[in-house]
DNA sequence: CCGTATCCAAAACGATACTG
DNA sequence: CAGTATCGTTTTGGATACGG
């Protein structure tokens, strides 16, 4: 997270928008509920598709979105461990402003000043089979 | 700005939703974006409407989403000084994308723990439309 | 496999004072 | 009015290393 949780900004209009942003900054939380749009994730799946995660900070951001009731984590009491992540129902509901920023981000990648990185040629993308 | 700007991450799905954030990251700039909405203002018009902002943080998110072309600053030779931000039409795309976080803010504010300090007493959720 | 603990570097942010 | 400059604190996030 980018700040304390859960600011108190004064509740002028605008305010639930940063109340909103609130909960998905932090470096990879964004990523991470994009990626569970498709269903739940082991641990180590969500880390290979965030490839340069650390540990760390995935077991932060995942405790942090947990906390905020966005998604549910499940323990399995077995040998090896298994822990899914999956949406919570509020989770979920934010599908259509992460779907927003993705096709925003889609449309003007290829503006950004710093993204050549990202070719994307043929880019196609569908997020839930 | 949460992190260093432009960040590269590898280019998988999921990949422009963090892009699109790491623009509006940063404590303010969705406030400022959305309250831009409605027209051009100027620095201190701003100021009010963000109350609890420090000059030298509305200066700095000002001249960040300058420099992503999301808004355009104009600066008018006189005296006082005055000075204008405008969203770019870049900036102003991004409009569904703040509405859909409005709106999931306002639905789901009143479930924050610690935001208490709004009121919004007919607090009716309707999750997944 | 799925974490925690510790240490550390770099940022983001705030307060305050000064300026054209 | 609309900034800059400087300083100090808090928050983030990365690198290990260790544990159930």
């Amino acid at each position: 997270m980018t700040r304390q949780r859960h600011l108190s900004y004064d509740c002028a209009p605008g305010c639930s928008v940063e109340a909103a942003l609130s909960l998905i900054d932090g470096k990879w939380k964004g990523v991470i509920l994009f990626h569970l749009l498709d269903g739940p994730m082991r641990f180590n799946e969500i880390r290979r598709k965030l490839a340069k995660v650390t540990q760390r900070m995935l077991t932060t951001q995942l405790r942090e979105l947990e906390a905020d009731g966005l998604v549910i984590r499940t323990v399995f009491a077995q040998v090896p461990p298994r822990v899914d992540y999956a949406l919570s129902d509020r989770g979920r509901s934010l599908a259509p402003a992460l779907l927003a920023l993705k096709q925003w981000g889609d449309a003007h990648m290829h503006l950004f000043a710093g993204a050549d990185a990202c070719s994307l040629t043929a880019a196609n993308d569908t997020p839930a089979p």
